[in-house]
DNA sequence: CCCTTTATCTTCGACATCGAAGGAAGTGGA
DNA sequence: TCCACTTCCTTCGATGTCGAAGATAAAGGG
């Protein structure tokens, strides 16, 4: 069961910051809203009228009467998300507030090309929803992550990589023309900001790096998802100053990614003798504190935090939030503090806080289901 | 005389159409704004009842009834914005579109103190509004730009480097108790940014670079100055890699402005025995064809854009704005052209224009006539 | 226990905005 | 010249939002 949200004007609004958890009683609302709790009251009757909220208790008095407790009616609808990777897809279902109801991973070959990886995405969505999802529960929205850029216009993937045949290929119309919906096609490592960002709420400005096999990085600007021209945030193509000298598959010389990415750190390593397959390994070796492995380690987190202060001291971030696969390994993030706390102004520096990220392995599909949600009640 | 725009709700948002000159009719109005025609004429009506509109003539018909004309009364106010520099102030009155009545400016020693400086900055703004405005045509806002950080929530001075005495000083409170009038003060550059983003319509992102004796950056995101902690669009304490080892004024090693700046390459060209004292000289060497300095200037834009490629990675702006005396010289700008798009993503540079700074001399104070409109039409 | 204080939520009249319909003032083609 | 068409602008009834006032429900203190 497909249907759009009937939601219209104040509404979407109302819904969304129950959906968020920012209110959860009409007074709430009011404040958050700026709406008059008289029109609040107004509208939420409407929202239970129609099924999307419902009336749960009461929750805890602020020293007056104690709040009428609103929250996301269980058969609002669902939201299908997924995060594609090379050799993966990672996907789920979501309620209308973002959280995950069910959440797993398929193997799929990104090489194969739009058509048989959308449609094997979207024969995993129906599956899940015919086995967790009552078919009175509508589908309200459908969105995928991409590993490559993603024009925010057309929604088109252009020039990825790392994805043959995907060139200019209209992800989004493919996926409307199967789901007559509200359809999100992002950036992997956008989604994954968006995602991280709804786990330090308060911070308006964060920078979200994820160090694994590769280096991606997104940029919330004043609390709105950085796009750019679809592949803003990235700094693993950035030159980085070195003796040595390697050539990236970007082509040109001396990128981040070919000296602190986990692959870079394999090959590394492999050349000084450690044989390892996975960034995991790399982990495991430093925190088996194998000296080799630490100092390289050390020397990829002052490489990415020497690239960081170039941007702490433009951007002004609040948070720079260090996830991905090598995060787990503690010298990491150390040593990218160090880097920038030394080299930066100190009012950048100041209230900056460098930590590692808070939402998980499923920033991605959170953050999906954080930018369809606003699709859906637009 | 002074007096807050009686202006409320939806009046703001038409008259700062008409203001900005995105819309000159009715109609033109209802389109821009989003409001349905009728309550598009009812406001209009008011405002002109109000003597801030008025009605001039018709404008050129698009197939049908020609539009009537509106634009801003000549009476309906002015504003009284400032630039501070280290030894002069460049102020002026707008009127209410943001166009100058009337520039000067006037020799103004910024380390005597933010009392004597601000006092000395008013009286100027009375002296001017006797000698060239109406009494009946009242003064609406005021606004400066200061050469240091500024904390976007308290309009305070922070940590600034060059003037002593400033630091923590309320600057906006301090003008209010002289003008009770909606009041702005923001970096230098910040407002340089501003004012330059109205040259380029249809760009929501811009870098504005001024390369003068010091390098100040600005960045404007979704069509929006990005103030970050007060100093965001900081790169010129950015480290270089270089051979030598210079120790700026900031107290670290190697930072571009150490190397880049009109200041830097004043004091290269008399190490190598040509005494020039203003950045004005090295662009007239430059014009001149002399090789010293020529070779000189195009080693700065490589620096500087060097320093660029991360950030247009990072941030994918739609325009670089080069300004500044220094950008007089040619080569500057080439060389920072060559070093990008030698360097970045070919997505960044797609549609990426490098291109001298449009607003001229006065971008500062036509900046903030911009955002002191929208503090004035808030 | 009763009263005051605080907060939540609803009722109701005033006002703002909307969309539809139509009048006004042009353009362009037969 | 006449007439269809487009665009501009206004009128008018329907709807949405607001703020003030009051009803409801709890906390806290004598």
């Amino acid at each position: 069961m497909k249907q759009r949200l009937p939601v219209q004007g104040a509404q979407g609004d109302l819904l969304r910051l129950v959906a968020t958890g920012a209110a959860e009683s009409r007074a709430g609302l009011a404040r958050m809203s700026g709406l008059a709790a008289s029109s609040v009251s107004l509208r939420v009757e409407e929202l239970i009228e129609a099924g999307l909220l419902v009336e749960e208790g009461s929750g805890t008095s602020r020293g007056g009467r104690r709040p009428r407790r609103l929250c996301l009616s269980p058969t609002a609808g669902v939201l299908a998300v997924a995060d594609l990777g090379a050799h993966h897809a990672r996907l789920g279902l979501l309620d209308l507030s973002g959280a995950p109801l069910v959440v797993e991973e398929v193997p799929c070959e990104i090489t194969e090309g739009p058509e048989a990886t959308l449609d094997l995405l979207a024969d995993a969505f129906d599956r899940l929803l015919a086995e967790r999802v009552p078919p009175s529960v509508p589908l309200r929205g459908v969105g995928t992550g991409v590993p490559g850029p993603v024009d925010p216009a057309t929604l088109r993937v252009v020039t990825p990589s790392r994805m043959p045949g995907w060139n200019d290929f209209p992800v989004a119309d493919h996926l409307r023309a199967r789901y007559d919906l509200p359809v999100l096609v992002e950036n992997d490592a956008n989604l994954m900001a968006a995602g991280e960002a709804r786990s330090w709420p308060g911070r308006e400005n964060l920078m979200v790096l994820k160090v694994g096999t590769g280096i991606g990085c997104g940029a919330i600007v004043d609390g709105r998802l950085h796009r750019g021209r679809g592949a803003a945030g990235d700094i693993s193509h950035v030159r980085v100053s070195s003796d040595s000298s390697v050539i990236c598959a970007c082509g040109h010389h001396d990128c981040l990614e070919a000296y602190a990415s986990g692959a870079a750190l394999i090959a590394a390593l492999a050349d000084a003798g450690v044989a390892v397959r996975h960034t995991s390994d790399v982990v495991d070796l430093v925190n088996d504190a194998v000296p080799e492995a630490t100092s390289m380690v050390r020397t990829a987190g002052r490489r990415i935090g020497e690239v960081l202060t170039v941007l702490v001291n433009f951007f002004n971030p609040d948070v720079v939030a260090v996830g991905g696969s090598l995060s787990a390994a503690e010298p990491l993030i150390t040593s990218i503090r160090a880097a920038v706390y030394e080299r930066c102004l100190p009012l950048a520096t100041r209230d900056l806080e460098i930590a590692p990220a808070r939402a998980g392995r499923d920033a991605a599909l959170l953050g999906a289901g954080s930018l369809l949600l606003d699709a859906v009640l637009a």
